[in-house]
DNA sequence: GCCGTGACGACGG
DNA sequence: TCCGTCGCCACGG
């Protein structure tokens, strides 16, 4: 039994491309819940073992990834961002290149299903 | 109900 | 850029 944010959190989260990532506030907001990217945060720690969700997609408004620099949780997201193509620098990505910025298109896609 | 704790974020120095 | 501070909100003790 999962809290109802949780599920739209990950289904948010799936919907992030591959080779992109966005921050905990823009999945928040995307997923109908403005203001609680400490909530996306807690939802991703809970992710069921069956289930994909990206979860490595998604990194701080500042571009740093959550995990603190060299720790196993920071080196197995670097791993997973750059089989994609994403460049981790220094334990951060360059936001003004690899943000995914959801068209209208995907944003209405996202209400359908 | 109070309080501490987060895979956070905006802002100012 | 790198910090500290404060606001935020769901949870658990």
């Amino acid at each position: 039994m999962v809290n109802q944010h949780y599920n739209q959190i990950w289904q948010t989260v799936c919907a992030i491309p591959k080779g992109k990532v966005a921050s905990y506030g823009q999945i928040a907001d995307l997923a109908g819940l403005p203001g609680r990217a400490r909530l996306v945060g807690k939802s991703l720690g809970y992710i069921p073992k069956d289930m994909f969700v990206p979860w490595y997609r998604v990194i701080r408004s500042s571009g740093q990834l959550a995990f603190s620099a060299g720790s196993d949780q920071a080196l197995h997201q670097t791993g997973m961002l750059q089989e994609e193509n994403v460049v981790v620098f220094r334990n951060r990505v360059k936001l003004r290149v690899f943000q995914w910025q959801p068209t209208l298109d995907e944003m209405l896609w996202k209400l359908n299903g």
